[in-house]
DNA sequence: CCATTTTAGTTTCGTTTGAAACTGTTGCAA
DNA sequence: TTGCAACAGTTTCAAACGAAACTAAAATGG
């Protein structure tokens, strides 16, 4: 199945006369796509690990990163998991008060709080990786070996070049406010 | 270079004396990856037509399934877009303030309003295509001919699997507060 | 040293979201 | 017909979010 590039000149189906421009069809839009299926994943994953054990996304993330019994700041957690330090420092405020992490000022830099996960989050990440794993395996069974291995490269691809693109200076002389129609 | 299949029994680094158990990189996870490109992706594209034309992501999917000067519902564009009425219905109510559409009641149906988008937001849809698209490509240009090709089929196939694991019923037992720990 | 800047993390504020409740309309059935 | 279920869309309310302001503790450097 050939990739069916968009037709970059057929004009809209409809009989009106607008200039002639590119179609945009969402459902072939890759931001969309993408969009669409995390979504999809994320939302089922989390609805799994919220009924079972009462954690949000950002907690499993941490979870995630701390579950080897490691200690780091709020700042390396955040780095780990994508996530701004905002986001981090609220999802940690409520593991504090749910008893799964435990947070000690630095000694040397009292600034840095050096977290850990309680044995009660330790058990949790002990139950919920494989539950994890399984899901992510029932994705991915709907793929050969060979795509499993295509999909890891493009992803890393399309992050990569993501990155690149985020991080470019917005184009200049583009407002909002003044269009003067 | 190989997909390096996450190890099932390694345990993690630490030398603790946890039970051996499957060890999970938040960056070889398959959810997270997805969710960490999606939301650089959309999060770039949107600061592009927020910045240009003050609009927002459900906006800027309306826009794209009216752009062809269709007439339709809400129910029809919540399914067409994949977002829910709830968001829909916020959307529109901005771009009915903003004047990017129009809402004539149904004449058979009271229920369904039809919607339409107005002169200003097709000549924004005319902008914002090849703006879109031009992004879209920049993306892709991380890809050759084929893995784009590689791409498309395993989105494809992906989606429609999470689409079948998301309408599971969630797997029976699983509660958060009784967890007698 | 003291003043300034940088770094780590938290708080605040206004907005956005999602679930559930609600309003109005139509279709169906006794 | 009226009475009720189903449907289309809106509103409400509480949680979640992001940006920017803020606090506190190091690092820098005159």
């Amino acid at each position: 199945m050939p990739p069916a590039r968009r037709s970059r000149t057929a004009s809209p189906s409809s009989a009106s006369g607008q200039t002639d421009l590119p179609a945009l069809h969402l459902t072939r839009f890759l931001p969309y796509r993408l969009s669409v299926l995390a979504n999809t994943v994320s939302h089922t994953l989390a609805k799994l690990y919220e009924k079972r054990f009462g954690i949000t996304i950002p907690e499993w993330r941490i979870i995630a990163v701390l579950g080897g019994g490691e200690t780091m700041s709020a700042g390396e957690i955040a780095q780990r998991t994508a996530m701004d330090k905002v986001q981090v420092s609220r999802a940690i405020s409520r593991m504090l008060d749910s008893a799964l992490i435990l947070r000690e000022s630095g000694d040397t830099d009292r600034r840095k709080a050096l977290l850990t996960l309680t044995p009660k989050a330790l058990a949790i990440y002990a139950e919920i990786v494989p539950m994890a794993l399984t899901y992510e395996e029932e994705v991915t069974d709907a793929l050969s070996i060979d795509e499993r291995a295509q999909l890891d490269t493009l992803l890393s691809k399309l992050q990569a070049r993501a990155d690149q693109l985020a991080a470019r200076p917005a184009p200049a002389g583009a407002q909002a406010e003044p269009a003067g129609e």
